[in-house]
DNA sequence: TAGTGGTCTAGACCACCGC
DNA sequence: CGGTGGTCTAGACCACTAG
């Protein structure tokens, strides 16, 4: 048998009325203290009912205001070209590209650039063992000052060792530039796309609401010899990001 | 000054032991009684402590048994030559191919087939007016047993009227190769993608755990001409998927 | 049957917002 | 100041699991 319990009732009442538009993006819902009056409950299974349409991303709770239903953003397109080597060569990094295509201004946050043990996940894709030494570069991405993307770039160290890769801007067109000018000219790159909820750090760090996950990238850069020569593992907040891919047909 | 409260103490702290690996995956959290006991608090409290990890995809709970540190199930890969011609003149759908290749067992449920309004993602991808009639094909996708994709196939009615695409089982091919004998040779494929949480019709239909986001994924197919015939509206559960593209270079 | 999570109650105090 | 969400308490009953 099993009833719906009164929490969940009042949450899908809500939702539909959000789902089919009646409550529009913006609108604020009910109090707390109004759904328990008006559905004959304590404060608390009320409460519950946000908390549940909170965790699915659809209601945002703002302290000492109200519950509003979630305007979703603008979502940033990456498009599938983002790294071609046109843009590169007019001295423009993939960010900077894509950030003045849609009329933003793009803003690095150089977070630390370092030697690190590679993690198994990093190190698999390079071709090396867990924990050797290679670059880290940890930069945090904003258009407009909204952060859409932390993005943690390593680089073979053998490369990277005595290399501009050291430096804060190491060449006007971006790190693949300078990889090509040290020697590697890329050869393909692969990206590999799931998704996830965030800890908390990553939440904060990219000011996310709740409820809604990030886009697990990682992006491996190969030259033309078919050298790994450096992964990038990107963290995008999936309400700001849209990615864009060409497939292949033959 | 505002102090961490106690529920996110408790939640931080078994977050560190998970993260850290000292529980590991599969491992059992002391009991909602226990945490209330040893950290002084409530049991509401404690049970507040495990639901934030639960909204963070860590942890899962049983009814009866316990919460636990969730497994993260093995992805299934989703290459990005999927759609590549040589597969589908084997006589193999991509699905398929993409099942065997990591020798598991594709299975296919078809929930409907038939005419429907264009929904406005679709039609602008499809290049026609909202509301304008076109095929809808709803599958539900498994590798042994196990949902790992919906997938909302939507094709221009002028090129489906009347062909083996309203048919549950259209070729051997799949749906491509029955577009291309309808003389629509493929032309291009864009996918674009992002993340959120499903809604509870979703996570049903994909057996999901709580916590855990979802791939949304557009698939557009253009012929030889230029012309968009088909767009996918695909759901995917993001623990048991990953996506693995290619990027151009040049 | 004992122990677990799932849900609810009816209070309480705090922090934040806007008037 | 009154109204809002954020958190906590100390109970209660239910449903499920396992020995």
């Amino acid at each position: 048998m099993s009833e719906i319990p009164p929490s969940r009732r009042i949450a899908d009442e809500l939702r539909e009325l959000i789902v089919s538009g009646t409550l529009e993006p913006g609108a604020r819902l009910p109090s707390e203290r109004e759904l328990a009056k008006s559905h004959g409950t304590a404060r608390n299974t009320a409460r519950q009912a946000i908390a549940i349409l909170m965790a699915e991303g659809l209601v945002e709770a703002q302290h000492g205001r109200g519950a509003f239903v979630r305007r979703w953003p603008q979502l940033r397109r990456l498009a599938h070209d983002r790294y071609a080597r046109r843009y590169r060569e007019a001295g423009k990094a993939p960010f900077q590209t894509e950030a003045e295509r849609q009329g933003r201004t793009a803003r690095v946050d150089v977070m630390s650039i370092g030697p690190v043990p590679a993690p198994s996940r990093v190190a698999e894709r390079l071709g090396i063992h867990e924990g050797e030494q290679v670059l880290l570069r940890r930069n945090r991405y904003r258009a407009d000052r909204e952060p859409v993307q932390l993005a943690d770039t390593y680089v073979l160290w053998a490369i990277a060792d005595g290399s501009p890769l050291l430096r804060e801007v190491p060449a006007p067109g971006g790190i693949y530039a300078c990889l090509e000018d040290l020697g590697h000219p890329i050869g393909r790159m692969t990206e590999d796309v799931t998704a996830r909820m965030p800890l908390p750090e990553e939440a904060a760090a990219l000011e996310m609401g709740r409820g809604v996950p990030v886009i697990e990238l990682f992006h491996t850069t190969f030259d033309r010899d078919g050298l790994a020569v450096e992964v990038t593992h990107s963290i995008l907040p999936a309400d700001r990001n849209l990615l864009s891919f060409e497939l292949p047909v033959e």
